[in-house]
DNA sequence: TCCTCACATTGACGCAGGTCAAGTCGAGGT
DNA sequence: ACCTCGACTTGACCTGCGTCAATGTGAGGA
């Protein structure tokens, strides 16, 4: 984690929701908690949490992991974005997720991170040392089977996304991209037209198996095709169905 | 689950280990313990889980559990192997994985499946009801525990493949999936030169997002460099460092 | 023994998407 | 206002892999 991540402060990001800065507002009234692994906790057992939590803010390129380091902290995220990569020896990367507000870094609580992350945009997120959160975990077995709740549905999501890179053409897979983003956002937002892509294409293309170019280019003829109008930070969706 | 699948007697499956009959041998005795989700066990444990264990014998093609079904069991392979996939509309097919002796399936613990899984080869596996298999788990969070490490493993892998199917050439995608496979081999039967492939050209491809010929063309080009030397039911690994 | 059928291999050809190159655009900095 | 630099777009060309088609091979069945 970057040493100079500050603690959050009243700052609004771009994206995502409030921070929901620890000492302004407790786990109680965390407006992501509804989306989040909390959700399976009652209100005593989050303000044990609360205990547990450092809340922090990241700066946009700002590392809040890197892969094959020793992993002492997880994370929920509270507003923002993040992308999750992993590196080759030779330089080519392949995006492996996105997170969003709600979302759980370290659902594997691993001793070591199997991908870096750094934040897309201006981004908070309550941290946890990981060994207490072992221990909360322990003594927590519903928690638990939350947490491996969220293990198999990110690992469902990851089985559909080796459907989309190995069986779909460019197209089918910046569609698929497009809606799957959507109906994240939607959790989070409400919004279901207007899709916030805060990454870059040459993210959306190391996430999709595409170059930079590719993408571009389809997104274009989706927006001369009428499917889509593309806006600052973001696209608009017209035409779902054809997607 | 195929209602044809018989119980198991003292065939000898062409692949895997024995297989681990019920009523022939107990789970304390079992042959793949070591390697799967019951090693978290104490032998006082394993008595119980013997209650509610049945060994079943799948011939070769034969289905064990179909996509978007209902999942009302969850499964042990003891001997053989399996094919994961996921069946797209238009009847594209993408295989998600392969599970061998050792592996469980059933991860997700989920309402439904969300692959098909039929038999490659004569296999036997231990079944358990979903349902008593979620009651034991509560009643065990060391095992549930075990379990999530599993489902994370498996989360790990599935990213791995990500990067394969979208950053990796041909070439790369044989050599990584015949190593990735030998590996997985070895902590079954400890053997690091020949590696078994019961499934098809067309599964591998299905695998590795290629079509039968290129796979074909890339394991014969292989052979002719003296990477590899291929066998009956597999390949013998020449040039591991090359791969 | 021969037939059948599924799996595997090999070759010829085409195209989706990669590569290379040349702009355009907009946010920040001075 | 101007410069810089990174993100994005667009065009021209190329290639790795898919497609289509022919043939080889071996296990099982009559």
């Amino acid at each position: 984690m970057d040493a100079t991540a500050s603690k959050a402060q009243a700052d609004s990001p771009a994206l995502g929701l409030c921070p929901n800065a620890k000492g302004l507002i407790e786990c109680v009234q965390c407006r992501v908690r509804a989306l989040s692994l909390c959700d399976a906790l009652e209100p005593h057992e989050l303000h044990e949490l609360d205990k547990l939590s450092q809340t922090l803010s990241f700066a946009a390129r700002q590392t809040l992991f890197e892969q094959d380091q020793p992993s002492d902290s997880v994370y929920n995220l509270t507003s923002g974005a993040v992308r999750l990569y992993k590196l080759l020896p030779d330089g080519r990367r392949q995006v492996v997720g996105f997170a969003l507000p709600g979302d759980f870094l370290g659902l594997a609580m691993s001793e070591r991170n199997v991908f870096c992350a750094d934040a897309i945009t201006p981004t908070t997120a309550c941290r946890f040392s990981r060994e207490a959160y072992s221990d909360f975990l322990d003594a927590k077995p519903h928690l638990l089977r939350r947490l491996h709740t969220m293990a198999s549905h990110e690992l469902s999501l990851a089985q559909d996304q080796m459907v989309i890179l190995g069986r779909r053409t460019a197209e089918e897979r910046i569609a698929a991209f497009l809606i799957g983003l959507r109906n994240r956002w939607m959790r989070v937002n409400g919004n279901h037209v207007h899709v916030l892509l805060p990454m870059t294409r040459q993210d959306i293309g190391d996430f999709l198996g595409l170059t930079v170019e590719t993408v571009s280019r389809i997104m274009t003829r989706l927006a001369r095709e009428k499917c889509i109008v593309i806006v600052p930070d973001g696209v608009r969706l017209l035409d779902v169905a054809r997607l």
